[in-house]
DNA sequence: ACCTGAACACCGTTCAAGT
DNA sequence: ACCTGAACACCGTTCAAGT
């Protein structure tokens, strides 16, 4: 990932793994899930289709690749204050990482995430629970608790809500009969609100980093 | 759903949005995304592909039409206990509904679940919680998280993990490098334990319920 | 060793037509 | 009103060949 070796500018001429990666990771931002195909790919890089599988042997494993350059892109953030504090911080990361590749999250969710960049941030998780007195199993399950929440998160309620998603979900809620659904329709503001933005996240994150206290505070220690 | 007119066996010859829904939600379970195409599912039907597009103006508002089928396919759980258990059996019952049709789920997050079937579950939710005492806000927010929760759980480590799963996962932490890995190469077990399964997600609701719990004894009430 | 065009077996959807 | 085949503009990948 920072490999880039100081004064060979290589312009872009010569192909590489990294380079195919970077260049289908910009499409995928900038273009959606949809418009990343081999046959595009290979014209953003100015060669033939078939030569893309001279250094992937399927589209999936270039898509895990990519998968796995986007969650090692940024370092870990300093290990600094409680346990509360540095995990708050590791999730914000993996939210923030999330949410700048908005399209990549959907792409891979058929088989577990078991890459190396994808495992240093677990390996920091496992490392902060563990010093704050959680055993194996437990900063395991917890880690994994906190992961799961933060990538769902960041998978369906990602970005803060545009105006025109939030109309779009107060115009079905509305629309909704009340004798049906009265509690619903009488929240319409708070149900909207809810629905995504780092506000929710954050209020979730709370939540959970207050039920693994309350967790280790009824350990025998 | 359950329209279904006593007598009448129309033994599937007469096409209706509801016969579609139902072979492409068949189709989804058995052979999974990549199969079911609008040729493939018209085929199963019996009809020409584009008959499909008489009930459907795309494939994409199909797919709505087979989530929310999905999602409203059982009857809710009794309102029964505690808010705690009540809440717990809510959730316990989406996840068993999103585990049921593994495929389903990963279908369609780009854009929020605004279907009335999606939306009784959440109706349902805020009534508990807003009578166990939280507020709008806070319910609106505390049944999101629980949602989002869930459904990322459902979605990315859903059904019992099957023992391939847990070689290929068993695998991929052994080979890391202890000096970069410590804690994760030391907790094997516990981690590919964690993966997935009902166990860890009970841990999981717990961990939330009592996050939750705080949250409504800290009220000033 | 590295690259590639042609071809194969698929897609979703438009269009113009059939009853 | 309801259905449909042909056609268009795409896919991922195999294969056999080019340098």
């Amino acid at each position: 990932v920072s490999v880039s070796s100081g004064a060979r500018e290589d312009a872009g001429r010569t192909l590489s793994r990294e380079r195919i990666v970077r260049t289908a990771l910009e499409i995928l931002d900038r273009d959606g899930i949809d418009e990343l195909s081999m046959r595009r790919l290979a014209e953003a890089l100015g060669v033939g289709t078939m030569t893309l599988y001279g250094y992937f042997r399927t589209k999936g494993e270039l898509l895990d690749a990519v998968a796995d350059s986007a969650a090692g892109e940024e370092p870990l953030p300093p290990r600094r204050g409680s346990w509360r504090t540095q995990l708050r911080a590791l999730m914000q990361k993996v939210r923030r990482n999330a949410v700048r590749h908005p399209n990549l999250a959907a792409l891979r969710m058929d088989r577990p995430l078991l890459s190396p960049g994808v495992l240093r941030v677990a390996e920091r998780g496992y490392e902060i629970l563990q010093d704050a007195g959680f055993d194996d199993v437990e900063a395991a399950r917890g880690y994994r608790l906190l992961f799961t929440y933060t990538f769902g998160s960041a998978l369906f309620s990602g970005r803060e809500p545009s105006e025109q998603l939030k109309r779009e979900a107060r115009a079905a809620l509305v629309q909704l009969p009340p004798e049906e659904y009265p509690v619903l329709t009488a929240a319409t503001d708070a149900a909207v609100e809810a629905m995504a933005g780092d506000a929710q996240f954050d209020f979730g994150l709370e939540r959970l980093l207050d039920g693994l206290e309350l967790l280790l505070d009824a350990q025998p220690a």
